[in-house]
DNA sequence: TAAGATTTGTTCGTATGTATC
DNA sequence: GGATACATACGAACAAATCTT
């Protein structure tokens, strides 16, 4: 319980920090001090209102914030309430994605990090997935069987193929090494789109990525952990080159219009 | 605007979502069709109310959210109202470790990832940074002269060291690979502390991690970018196989106890 | 320094919605 | 269907912060 007896104040020091937050704030070391756990209920609100001495719009508003970081979760009802929650991957990288979005990443920044952890995954897989994974990968592969012949199909198709990445991403074990990866895929595809990256028609990209990917699926099913190692260093290092060729064409588009 | 007019709701479908949360994601898509940067001011509190046609609490529900995500900023007074901030990388860090919180991620996981990060960092730092950077990371590994004498000072020694590679994050020029390094210090100094994993008393690790955060200043300030590599790399390598001894250690003790 | 204007911050009472029994 | 136990939402009033004159 962080309410300050003495002063009738909550503690926390610092910044003047707003009633809510400081409530948000308190409510979250009482959770990990009690080491709730997934599923764990908190007190009701009106117990809240009681506890902290302040009203339901205060509470509430501090409710929110935990629930807009993933925190809680909360049902009404009889045997409703909040709930400790857990925070979804698809949240996090939205979380995430908002610090960098008006920091504008160059695509070689994110593809100086992808160079360096993808391999790296290709290679902790290989023999290590099953028939209905590989397959799996090999569907998504299948959805762009041939090249685009619109700047709407190019788009689409390049969405695709960093789904494959991602869906990669959720078979390794390693949770923070997928999580990364998934995220940098996710951003790369807000670029695409955002940016308009894809618009210089390009079916060098297509050729090699479709052919890095299968070779890649093939490495994995062979269980060969080098060859996946290879092929997706291989295939991060044209993907790079294309896609900054592709920025600086774009970016040329830009000024000259 | 996201209001629909025909049937007076606010669109955006799929699971049941609160009032406030639809406000908050129309007010996310309003500022980003309109291209609001940083600074930028939101309609007043007043003017939600209308806009919307909600109470004010529901509004003010709605603005926590966004506050809490670091997406907005709000003050009082003539002047004041709410305005787009820039999410902070600590909020950025302390958002994504709440995703982390429960996984509980292995040293292993977190050092798969540091070793392949750390030297690419390292190396492209070389020969980049002034003396009073150069300066500034022979200060932090001032701080651990000596080997710690008690539990708490070798904590304190390890998180100071930790500090060493996230100050070393923050000079790189690629944004995304300085915030997942610092992100991987702030949960290592989160861990250490939580799990108490710096308790068995461990020379071999300061003595070690110093040599190498001496040599690597060297490194950096000679321009040797292969160098630098090495030996952070090196570093990681050791400083992994020490932390899961000691993880494993910790895990002994807990069994047993 | 003081008063007034403007905008967010907080409270309270009441009413409504929703899920469980 | 009715009773119950919760969260959800509204509106009016008042408090606090901060800028201007």
């Amino acid at each position: 319980m962080s309410v300050n007896r003495e002063t009738g104040k909550l503690r926390g020091s610092g910044a003047r920090r707003s009633r809510p937050v400081q409530v948000a704030d308190a409510i979250k070391d009482w959770v990990v001090e009690h080491g709730l756990r997934r599923g764990d209920r908190l007190p009701s609100e009106q117990d809240m209102i009681g506890r902290f001495a302040m009203s339901k719009g205060t509470i509430r508003e501090a409710m929110r914030i935990l629930e807009a970081q993933g925190l809680i979760e909360t049902r009404t009802g009889p045997g409703g309430g909040s709930f400790v929650g857990e925070v979804s991957a698809e949240r996090a990288r939205a979380l995430l994605g908002n610090y960098f979005y008006f920091r504008d990443l160059s695509v070689a920044d994110i593809y100086q990090v992808r160079r360096l952890l993808e391999p790296e995954l290709a290679a902790s897989l290989a023999g290590r997935l099953d028939e209905g994974q590989l397959g799996e990968l090999e569907a998504v592969i299948a959805r762009y069987p041939e090249p685009a012949r619109s700047v709407e199909e190019e788009r689409e198709q390049h969405i695709a193929s960093l789904e494959f990445h991602a869906r990669l991403a959720e078979f390794g074990e390693n949770e923070l090494l997928g999580f990364l990866i998934g995220f940098m895929a996710r951003i790369l595809s807000d670029l695409t789109v955002h940016r308009k990256l894809y618009e210089p028609h390009n079916i060098e990209l297509w050729r090699r990525g479709r052919a890095y990917q299968s070779d890649l699926v093939g490495a994995l099913r062979a269980g060969d952990a080098e060859r996946a190692r290879e092929v997706m260093r291989d295939h991060m290092d044209t993907a790079r080159a294309l896609m900054e060729r592709q920025e600086a064409e774009v970016l040329k588009r830009f000024i000259g219009g």
